[in-house]
DNA sequence: GTGAAAGCGCTAACAA
DNA sequence: TTGTTAGCGCTTTCAC
């Protein structure tokens, strides 16, 4: 038990205290094939003598490094934080370390946080980057395997997590016109409409495509920021300017939450209904009525996927989780329409 | 523009593209002193030309890794989330990334997590790891910056970044007593009796010794499991049993939102406090009078603490946040007492 | 089954 | 100011 303070033990260290190679110890290490018993232990025993722990960095500069990048983009966004439960519970039973970084503000950015993954050598990514162009990302693909959450514009270069965006809303929709609600507005926010093919956009779509299909009345679009509180600003100014409908079908749960805080306050006879079912939208203190996502599964199989994709598959696969609705109060209202 | 997407370019490429030394290479790329504006130039459009980038992992191997390991316990608690949110906020003006892995299974995963940061060879660490042993932590800060989150156990060795636990619970419990009530109730997770200098450790024993200093009834401590459903289902049962109380203080926002629910729907005359003040707190489907800490800027300065260190600093610091208290409505209900 | 040796890509001390 | 060179710690052929 001679723990040196001064400088962690190396490879060379623990091969010297056993009396063997380097390379004999790399393969205990491992686990490689061809290590005899009577070796694993000589080994074995020195490594726990010594405290010794191999260094990521020195393994990453020939191979491996045993990380995989997530890029992320809003952890204010509890749907966001559900995946990626879902992502570090699966990379917890691996060798597999997380390395975490903002992938928000803009193209530009977005593609940036991909390049310093890179530069960390990740042997895979999982990632929610909207605005990073696809060319981008199948030119990273290329080289370390990718999977998107959330891009709808597939790719044969990378994987994708996404959910069916445009049943989900039907869903949404149909429960509201089988209400018999005519005049249903849309709460989102303002990216949805300079960004294609992202899970905003695509709801927004559908629910315009929606209301014209059934002829319902002309579509109300209500843009505001990301965030509850600037959802229940926006709600709270339509509704004191007078409001022209009676339901409010809210791109994520999040912005439901606000707009119902403002709905109860001026208007309780307006249906919300959201879209993720976050945990708190159980709640029966919202009662929020929503289309569920499975954010936890959907984050674990990400990583499943890039871990597929290291062990060797190489055809892209589009993982498309159905989303069910949760009919719970908000949508039925004190006052029957 | 000859891009190869056989191998990235290295070092190499770039000093023979300039047709100058690897080291001067390096020296351009790290700005370092000593660099004349002609090969400054010259480097540049190579590296530019060959979409160089830096391999991190061979810059760990001989020194810095520009990565910061954060040791997260518990993803589903908003209040931590708010901290990771000031942390990698903090993070993003820096060059760091972060490594993120959980720590919360006990103390031996606990420190095998904060072991397998040292592998990556962060430069420091970032955690809540409340169950690992102060001397292990302290053998690592021999080595590593470390700031711990809500360790009381104040050391030498290591900074920490800790709220008024004590004060905090003063705050709520006068807040309770000031509006008549005496029989008031605490509840929390059982973990809290066998950790020693956690915050709901602290809160929890604050909690007791003002009832007894102040002569109020006899303390009730209900114990539940993380989490709101489980704060509910607790409460639910002691409610539906006779409860002895006319108030609950929570050991924090999650427990006091399952409480809340509980309380609306067998006992809407108990009033409940909690604490933290995490976002949904102020939702008025809630109105949950809490205990308000800054847990962005929490986390905000325990970077800003490793990176102190990282720029020399060697006296540790314990930055305590105050707490303030936040009145809203679940502290009175519609019967008063 | 085991060991010697050649890298992996970068930094830094030292020469020139 | 610029270039040479020796590592950093591990993996991995390829002989023995």
């Amino acid at each position: 038990m001679s723990l040196d303070r001064r400088r962690a033990a190396t490879i060379e260290d623990v091969a010297r205290a056993a009396g063997v190679s380097r390379a004999a110890v790399s393969k205990v290490l491992r686990n490689a094939y061809g290590v005899s018993p009577a070796m694993r232990e000589k080994v074995g025993n020195a490594v726990t003598e010594l405290g010794y722990r191999p260094k990521m960095a020195a393994r990453a500069l020939g191979g491996r490094s045993f990380s995989i990048g997530i890029g992320y983009s809003d952890l204010g966004n509890p749907f966001f934080i559900r995946m990626l439960s879902g992502m570090l519970g699966a990379l917890a039973t691996t060798p597999y370390q997380a390395v975490i970084t903002p992938t928000q503000e803009g193209a530009r950015q977005g593609l940036e946080a991909l390049e310093a993954l890179i530069d960390r050598q990740v042997e895979g990514i999982v990632a929610v980057s909207p605005r990073v162009a696809q060319e981008e990302i199948e030119r990273i693909a290329a080289d370390t395997p990718v999977v998107m959450f959330g891009r709808h514009d597939v790719s044969s270069a990378y994987d994708a997590v996404i959910g069916d965006d445009a049943e989900g809303t039907v869903l949404a929709m149909e429960h509201l016109a089988g209400l018999g609600h005519r005049r249903i507005a849309h709460l989102t926010v303002a990216e949805s409409e300079t960004l294609a093919e992202t899970p905003h956009n695509i709801r927004r779509r559908s629910y315009t495509s929606f209301m014209e299909s059934l002829g319902l009345a002309e579509p109300v679009i209500l843009l505001t920021e990301e965030g509850q509180d600037p959802a229940y600003a926006s709600v709270a100014e339509v509704l004191r300017a007078g409001a022209d409908f009676t339901a409010i079908f809210a791109a994520h749960d999040d912005l439901a939450i606000g707009a119902l805080a403002a709905v109860r306050e001026h208007r309780p006879d307006i249906s919300v209904v959201g879209y993720d079912d976050v945990p708190i939208a159980r709640n029966p203190a919202f009662g929020l009525t929503t289309v569920h996502q499975p954010g936890f599964e959907m984050g674990a199989r990400a990583v499943e996927l890039v871990l597929e994709r290291l062990a060797g598959r190489s055809e892209a696969v589009h993982e498309v989780f159905a989303p069910v609705l949760c009919v719970r109060t908000s949508s039925f209202p004190p006052q029957p329409i």
